[in-house]
Formats: C-alpha cells, sequence, structure tokens
DNA sequence: TAGATTGTTAATCGATTAACAATC
DNA sequence: TAGATTGTTAATCGATTAACAATC
C-alpha cells in the first residue's frame, strides 16, 4: 500500500478524523469503531474503514481503532509529528487573523515570519511577530526552514508572492488570493477564497 | 435539464468560472471558449462545457461564449442577482476580518450584522456595524431578511449559534469553526477550516 | 462461544474526459 | 467555404458503498 498515491479526498477527511480523535482522548475515550466515527462525522463507516488502511492495519478486528494510536498514526501520516514552520505575506485584516491562529495550531505548525509590501504595515508587530519587508523574505524563509507559505495579499500581487516562495523553496502554499496562481507542478497549491465558498453557498438557497 | 440534480464540484467551479470572467470583462474581451477558460483555469475544457451545459446553453458553436452574457447567467445561477444579506457571529479576528471583504462581495452579498456573546465585544465598532449581542440574534435575522449566517466563534460555541441561526430561518451556513455542526437537512452548510486545510496540505511535504 | 468490527474485494455510483456531429 | 467551437453522447476513470471472511 506504500507507494499507492492517495486521492486528495482521502487527505481531506484525515484531518477530521483526526479533530475528532482528539476530541474523544480529551474526554478519555480509549477505543472507537468506525461505526461511532462515521455517525459522528457524517461519513459511511466503509469509506472511513478504507481511508484508513490505505496507510495500514490501524484497528483491530471485533474492537474498533485505539483512540491515541490511531491518533499518533494519522499525525505521521499527515507529517504533523514533525516541526513545521509557515509564513505569511500579506498582514491585513486576514492576515493578522490567522497570524494569531498560532495558538490553534499547537506546537507542530507555527508561523514564523510575516511579511508585506507596504511600508506602513512593515515594523508592526502580531503577537510576538514583527512585520517584515518583502526583500527579507527569501532570506528568513531559507534561514528559518519554512515549508508552507501563506498569502493573503490583493489578487493583484498573488502571484508576485507566490514567485517569491518558490524561490524561497517553499514547499507547499496555501493561497487565500482569489485568483489562481502558476507555480511549478512539484509545489502543492491549496485555496481558501472566501468570496467562491459564498457564492457556491448562494447556489443552495432556496 | 431544468430538475437534474447538480453535483457539489459543479456548483464550486462556477464561481471560478464567473470570477475569470469578471476579469476578462474588466480587459473588454468580448468572447471566451471552454478551450482558453481550461487553459486559465487549470480544467479540461470538455468538462467546462458539461458544467455549462447543464443549465442552458449559452455559447455559439464556432466562436465561443459571449463574456457578458456568461456573466449574467452565472450571477442568475449562484442566485447572485439578487440582494443576499448575511450575518457574522463571532467578533474575533477572523469575523472582523471577514466583515471587511464587505467591499469585495461587491453589492449583491453584504454582511448586515455581526453578533457575539462576550460583553466587551458588544458596542465594538466593525466598519459601520455595531457588534450586537446575541440574545438580538433572531430578531434582527429576521428584520433585516438574513439567508446566510457565518459562523466565526471557538468550536466550543458553534452548535449553539448555528441553533440560533437555524431557529431564525436562515438558509445556509459558512461555518469557520473546527466543528461539525448539526441542522435540519434542508440548511446547507459549508465548512471553512483553516486548520484542516493546513493539516492535510502538510501531507503534500516531501 | 457469540457478537462485534476490521480489512478488503466486488459492485455500484458518479464524475471526468474523449470524440464528434451540428453549426456558427 | 474552411476553420473553430459548441453541446452531448459514449467511454473512461475514480471514488463510494456493500458485503463478507477473518478474527478479536
Amino acid at each position: 500500500m506504500k507507494t499507492m498515491k492517495i486521492s486528495e479526498a482521502v487527505v481531506r477527511r484525515l484531518p477530521i478524523y483526526l479533530r475528532y480523535l482528539n476530541e474523544l482522548r480529551m474526554k478519555d475515550v480509549q477505543t472507537v469503531s468506525s461505526q461511532d466515527l462515521g455517525h459522528k462525522l457524517d461519513l459511511n463507516p466503509a469509506q472511513i474503514r478504507k481511508d484508513l488502511a490505505y496507510f495500514g492495519e490501524f484497528g483491530k478486528k471485533g474492537i474498533g481503532y485505539d483512540v491515541g494510536y490511531l491518533i499518533e498514526k494519522i499525525r505521521q501520516i499527515l507529517k504533523l509529528d514533525q516541526y513545521i514552520n509557515v509564513a505569511l505575506v500579506g498582514a491585513g485584516n486576514l492576515g493578522r487573523a490567522l497570524s494569531n491562529y498560532n495558538a490553534y495550531l499547537k506546537d507542530n505548525m507555527k508561523i514564523v515570519a510575516v511579511f508585506d509590501s507596504m511600508p506602513d504595515k512593515i515594523g508592526q508587530q502580531i503577537n510576538n511577530l514583527t512585520v517584515k519587508p518583502m526583500s527579507e523574505l527569501v532570506e528568513t524563509i531559507q534561514a528559518n526552514k519554512v515549508r508552507i507559505g501563506i498569502i493573503t495579499v490583493p489578487a493583484s500581487e498573488a502571484q508576485k508572492v507566490a514567485d517569491d516562495f518558490v524561490k524561497s523553496g517553499v514547499e507547499a502554499i496555501l493561497n487565500f488570493a482569489p485568483i489562481i496562481i502558476r507555480v511549478p507542478a512539484e509545489i502543492r497549491v491549496h485555496y481558501a477564497d472566501f468570496t467562491t465558498e459564498l457564492q457556491s453557498l448562494a447556489y443552495y438557497l432556496d
């Protein structure tokens, strides 16, 4: 199963499993079945078993999955067992809001640098981070071994920022700007655009 | 084609088409082919034609799609030709950032009310909106004909907020809290969780 | 043991892509 | 007309779900 390519749908469900498993652990629940998980997460139990089986045999027949063990395994799969440094460009409202998520990201993922091109933003303090000028981006990212870049600039600036990220060696990008960016194929880009999200939601209004 | 149920994947692509079509219109481009669109948006042209064909015959054989006409049609499909009022609960960093998106949402969608349960937040000014207490939620939403609710409170509060939204008659919910909420089947819920987004991105790191 | 639940194969369902007649 | 491009059908591909032997 190791070299099988995993579909994005599967990968997107893993953090959802993880989130609920952490909840269970906080309640000192020892064991959970795919049935329990499916019921709670509105997913088919067979799908959950299949998702997990791509990566190994984590359950016990007749028993279910050990909560702590499954958490550990999913964290490994998602590479959340390593420290991952993140940088963010665009210290506007959204950028500042996301920078404050550091608390939620726990200690394994961390926004370690924030950049902006506007002189009035540079030098501003966001929690314990100082907004840096774009001219320091490549150097700072390399020095801090940043692996994920977040873009929260206007659409017109997003491609430029993406190019800088690529130059600096970032491996993945989360783009909040409402535009499709071009990067080399080996760099993974995910999109998180609030506006398109709301617009697709409008479709389902009566 | 009218009564066919459209897959979510299709609906999610429509705002992407719209976004790029608006760009084209600003550049005074009159006509676009599915090939052009596909190239720009990294999608298969056949898929784009099929997506659009679910809703009608918008193109001209040998020519392509009229940009202005297609914009109009997609806006109709997404119900963006009506005014849609939105309410937001949770005036933290993220909530305040999203409230500032009003400018981007153009004049057809608008956040018309912001609520919070914390006394220190209530009465705060966000642009031209005053943060209101939760006790005024149902009444305000009904008075303003709010149809979409946004949740930006901590996970522990999200279900309660969802319940209030349901009570007030909201038709769809965009939930930024990292938890699955339970609502009646006729209410559409979309999720936008920054943390799970980053975690699934981590999977693709080398 | 009897009941429960996994891991996995097979069946189903749905979405994407290719192909092409129609036609601008 | 010749070239381009749609709308749509058929083919392919992939993801979800059902079913069940294995086994705790």
